[in-house]
DNA sequence: GAACGTAGTTAGGGACCCGT
DNA sequence: ACGGGTCCCTAACTACGTTC
């Protein structure tokens, strides 16, 4: 009868900051009041109501239909992307929280809200709600378990932790409960997900066959946003086999799509990834021009998205032989670096080592490597760029005339780049 | 069919265990 | 030491069978 009262309980004596000891007393035995919370004992009424009266809460379920309607609608524009809504819902959704533990949407609740923290870059947020649900896996029933799989996925992948995301949303797509959704866009948003996640990992393989299953759907259901981000990847995987005219030609769809629906992000990012092809052919002049819009389109945004252009640059200039452009676009990527806003780790140590690649090795360099950058990239499983770096390092002590740890550096990366292939096609 | 016996179930409590 | 969870026990109640 009072089936599922025991969540609501518990949230709110912790929420008043009762001990099950205090909210107990002259009512039930602490053991049993453990038991309530539990749901491992279906309690008197009268028990109800007076453990009730103390939280200052009604002990009658919430029949409430609208509740059921306004979280569902958040969940699906989260899972559209559309932030601005999202922020208002989230509000309202808030402030019901009361009916929801009562609707048994909790835990859904919850989940969305860690998804809801990383769209908003409230990574501090996201890092204690992540922790929170950590707790309670065990708790989750099947539908919230894949929730959980995607969410704490999407969660590793906006910090840069690629490999768990990877191998999260693997694990949710293969308990993707088919029969609980009425279409299949949660299931292309996935497969959109982990291709993403995949091109990051160098996976390009995977990236390649989930992406197009993504950009189907996406071009059936005409969501040109996401079919203009889908465009990018394949044009990405593209490059990296070496098919270069199929990845300028997806760019360009890209381009057309971001013109279509006036999408900043995409257009910047469509710059991006012209420079990165010119600049993968050697025709670092081109490369630059490209680099130079995507500057131009982010500046004093103090954005990720606008370092990335600064290093663009910084590499052509540096391939090109101008070095000192290259130092230029160096030293404007340290300061907006200094600005304070939270950058990819990642991007700061390219930076980094971007000055000793220029201004000359140092002991400071082999600090930053071994120090930093090598065991940072170990931990976070990051093996493609990780083998990239210890070539540089391989690099760094061969000029140094220390042959032997130069050879052991390259032997190490060529062994990782042999995990990223037997990974990418398992 | 009333009285009694017995086995099973459930609300509830006490002692103990475990992680912090 | 403290808060929370688990194990095991008891009391009360129910369902069912047996006896007179």
């Amino acid at each position: 009868m009072n089936k599922g009262i025991g969540r609501k309980i518990k949230y709110f004596r912790i929420k008043s900051d009762m001990t099950q000891e205090e909210l107990a007393k002259d009512i039930v035995s602490v053991s049993y009041l453990s038991k309530i919370e539990r749901n491992a004992a279906d309690a008197n009424p009268q028990v109800v109501k007076q453990i009730c009266e103390r939280l200052g809460i009604k002990p009658e379920r919430t029949q409430d239909n609208h509740i059921q309607k306004e979280v569902h609608q958040w969940f699906n524009q989260l899972l559209n992307g559309e932030l601005i809504r999202a922020y208002e819902s989230y509000q309202m959704i808030e402030a019901e929280i009361e009916s929801i533990i009562d609707a048994g949407l909790y835990w859904l609740v919850e989940l969305h809200t860690l998804y809801y923290f990383v769209l908003t870059d409230r990574e501090e947020l996201a890092e204690r709600k992540y922790i929170f649900l950590q707790q309670d896996i065990d708790k989750f029933n099947e539908i919230e378990h894949y929730y959980w799989l995607k969410f704490s996925g999407l969660y590793f992948a906006d910090r840069y932790e690629y490999y768990d995301a990877f191998q999260s949303l693997m694990r949710a797509e293969k308990m993707y409960p088919k029969e609980h959704f009425q279409d299949e866009l949660e299931i292309h948003d996935l497969y959109f997900q982990i291709a993403k996640v995949s091109t990051n990992l160098y996976y390009t393989y995977h990236a390649r066959v989930y992406i197009n299953r993504a950009l189907t759907f996406y071009k059936n259901t005409y969501r040109l946003r996401r079919c203009g981000e889908s465009h990018l990847i394949v044009g990405i995987t593209a490059k990296r086999m070496n098919e270069i005219n199929e990845a300028i030609e997806h760019f360009r769809l890209a381009k057309k799509l971001s013109e279509t629906i006036k999408d900043d992000h995409l257009l910047i990012d469509y710059h991006r990834a012209m420079g990165d092809v010119y600049r993968d052919m050697q025709l670092n002049d081109e490369a630059i021009e490209y680099y130079k819009r995507t500057y131009e389109l982010t500046k004093h945004h103090y954005s990720e998205r606008e370092l990335q252009a600064i290093m663009g640059l910084c590499r052509s200039y540096a391939q090109k032989g101008d070095n000192d452009s290259a130092a230029y676009w160096c030293e404007v990527a340290q300061q907006l670096i200094q600005t304070g806003e939270s950058f990819s780790q990642l991007l700061s140590y390219e930076v980094n080592s971007y000055y000793y690649i220029l201004h000359g090795f140092d002991q400071g360099f082999e600090s930053l490597m071994v120090n930093d950058v090598l065991p940072f990239l170990k931990e976070k499983q990051l093996h493609y760029t990780y083998a990239h770096y210890l070539k540089l390092t391989a690099n760094y002590y061969y000029n140094e005339r220390k042959y032997k740890v130069s050879a052991d550096y390259y032997a190490a990366a060529n062994e990782l780049l042999d995990v990223v292939r037997v990974v990418d096609n398992y």
